[in-house]
DNA sequence: GCTAAACTTTACATCATGTAAAGTTGACGT
DNA sequence: ACGTCAACTTTACATGATGTAAAGTTTAGC
């Protein structure tokens, strides 16, 4: 009686729980808010998913097939030098942030009391500082990465420079745009990690 | 009859919350952890804090007291040349997470459905990033400052680099030692925010 | 017109915070 | 001794969110 033609139930939750999360004032996002959003009862939520981690991180998903994560990273593996690469990456992983930034905030914030949100969250992360890793691969392949710094440690620091509480804290804090902060932190990046 | 002599309940509680909030194994500190901890019902708590963020800001001065922190910060400002402030504030500041870290996490925690926390927390932030401008500061007086950055960029992304969540993600996340934080931080930022 | 899937409605368990109020205890002054 | 005050305990309850449970309703398809 709700739906006339397709959108099919599970998206539209995706879907409207990934909307609400985005523009989140003030308030946090409740399943009872998603359920409204989607035009459903609270429970039929439920029936969809079992736990609001795991709509959480199926919401991250359905993002990253939306965006088409894979395509925004060939950008950067496409690169020709090591220098190149790390710029790309940087840009590639810094636009997509914003993207995610609703959800992944609130799958941080119940990483505290939900350890399966804790794991889910950092097997993600570890996704990424696998970019970070494979860009100071690149460069370190090139010879361009700074004597003092072995990879380990150049991509620890890339990672933690990439955070997404970084990309909060300058972006919304601090009130950057988003050109500067991709300029600032290509910057950053540049003056710690290559030789020269 | 539970106390023979003098530590004020008051502080007892605080001592309590701080050194639970250090040592945190997994499970959040409720404040029911902290009463028992301070061989006090829930409730006598409530008799000494209004609440929850209250009770953590409380234990936040009550370390700075302990700490001393105008002490650590007035070596920082004994600094003669800017390059050697900026190391300084940045030891300073770094030696200063790992106390602060059970208590500061906490209140990150309960910034989302808090607004009071969220308030004094950026207040205490916001005393942060003036350390941190005094640091840029010092640096420009000296022409040592970078020519591509201004006063104000840099001191946002000093402050950025420098955050809580950084020092978690690298020390903990990570493994690094505090050393080796300490030292790849005073690196990375005069790399960046130096000139020459 | 039957059935099954998708949903709604209602109800309840749990858990932590915070409020409320009455009872206990001990130190202290007079 | 007596009373009183402050610091505490005990018990009880409100709230707000997640999650579970179960019975009822609607709709499409056959």
């Amino acid at each position: 009686m709700m739906s006339s033609d397709r959108p099919p139930t599970r998206d539209r939750i995706l879907d409207a729980a990934i909307e609400l999360l985005q523009k989140r004032g003030e308030k946090p996002v409740r399943m009872s808010d998603i359920a409204k959003a989607a035009g459903l009862s609270r429970q039929a939520v439920y029936l969809n998913f079992p736990n609001r981690a795991d709509l959480l991180m199926a919401a991250v998903r359905h993002l990253d097939d939306k965006q088409d994560v894979e395509a925004r990273l060939a950008a950067s593996r496409a690169a020709t030098t090591g220098e190149e690469r790390l710029s790309l990456w940087v840009e590639a992983w810094g636009n997509y942030i914003p993207l995610i930034h609703g959800v992944a905030r609130a799958l941080m914030e119940m990483q505290s009391k939900d350890p399966d949100a804790r794991a889910a969250w950092a097997d993600r992360m570890a996704g990424v500082r696998r970019g970070c890793a494979a860009a100071v691969a690149a460069l370190a392949r090139d010879g361009q990465l700074t004597a003092d710094l072995d990879e380990g440690t150049a991509t620890d620091l890339l990672f933690a420079v990439l955070s997404v509480h970084g990309w909060e804290t300058l972006r919304l804090d601090l009130g950057w745009s988003q050109e500067k902060y991709l300029d600032q932190m290509k910057r950053l990046v540049r003056a710690r990690l290559l030789a020269g």
